[in-house]
DNA sequence: CCTTGACCCTCCATCTACTGGAAGGACCAT
DNA sequence: ATGGTCCTTCCAGTAGATGGAGGGTCAAGG
């Protein structure tokens, strides 16, 4: 299977496919004309890679899931280990826009909006410059 | 003032002030010896800077937050739409990321983390994989 | 006068996770 | 042979810094 037909099964831009396998988390095998060719056992780490990354998972805790998945040895406490990290980067970054969130809309809100110069947007940013 | 005191009182480590200075976003003056040299205008755009970021501001967004601060003849409905717009970005990160957060609590919860290879984590990534 | 240490400078490389594009080969239909 | 659509590799760029090399500056101490 080419690699535009791989990309559209696993859904997946080609480039991207190109990429996982310059970083090594995909060896696909080639044609006698170099074009990679796909594998269902290809197909199905890239899908596994597209709904890890979609969880958020960053590039090298896939690389570890993919490892873990592959490994007969493995024990859910791994993965659990794992995926609690990330969740608990997840809930650090949640807690740092819901932050931002509320701080933006206080300030939104109490701007008026109108064709005056005066906005307590700036005025808060420029705050901190003095305070 | 020279670039590490500036960037105690601005609350900004001296690489960042050097590459807001790259980009354009500051233009401290220079000593004799080639030394920066930050005046209080430097300072309170610096500040600006920080805390227009903290709020999740791209520099591009700063760079037109200061401008319009600069400008005597902007209106509060610029600066207004400029927030509101990223307002609607962070609520759309919020989404996605809360999106990602159910999903992976719920995995987490289903997983029993002991010493047995079976995981519903890997499980419902491997899934996709043939859904 | 010399050295030591703490500054400062510029320039380049690195990080994440792709994405875009150039230059060129492969293949299929006309 | 020619056009169009695939494929290949390699290089550059994105955001927003951050780290480090290599070297200049300056004040204090001996």
């Amino acid at each position: 299977m080419n690699i535009s037909e791989a990309g559209r099964r696993a859904g997946l831009p080609a480039k991207t496919i190109r990429f996982y396998e310059d970083i090594g988390l995909i060896q696909p095998a080639r044609m006698g004309n170099g074009y990679r060719d796909f594998s269902e056992e290809d197909l199905h780490r890239l899908a596994f890679l597209r709904r890890a990354r979609a969880l958020g998972f960053s590039v090298e805790e896939c690389r570890q899931l993919l490892g873990l998945y592959q490994d007969r040895t493995r024990t859910s406490a791994d993965v659990k280990r794992l995926a609690r990290q990330h969740l608990q980067r997840v809930d650090d970054q949640l807690a740092e826009l819901q932050q931002m969130r509320a701080t933006l809309a206080h300030l939104i809100q109490a701007c008026s909006g109108d064709q005056s110069p005066d906005c307590p947007i700036l005025a808060d940013l420029a705050q901190s410059a003095k305070g």
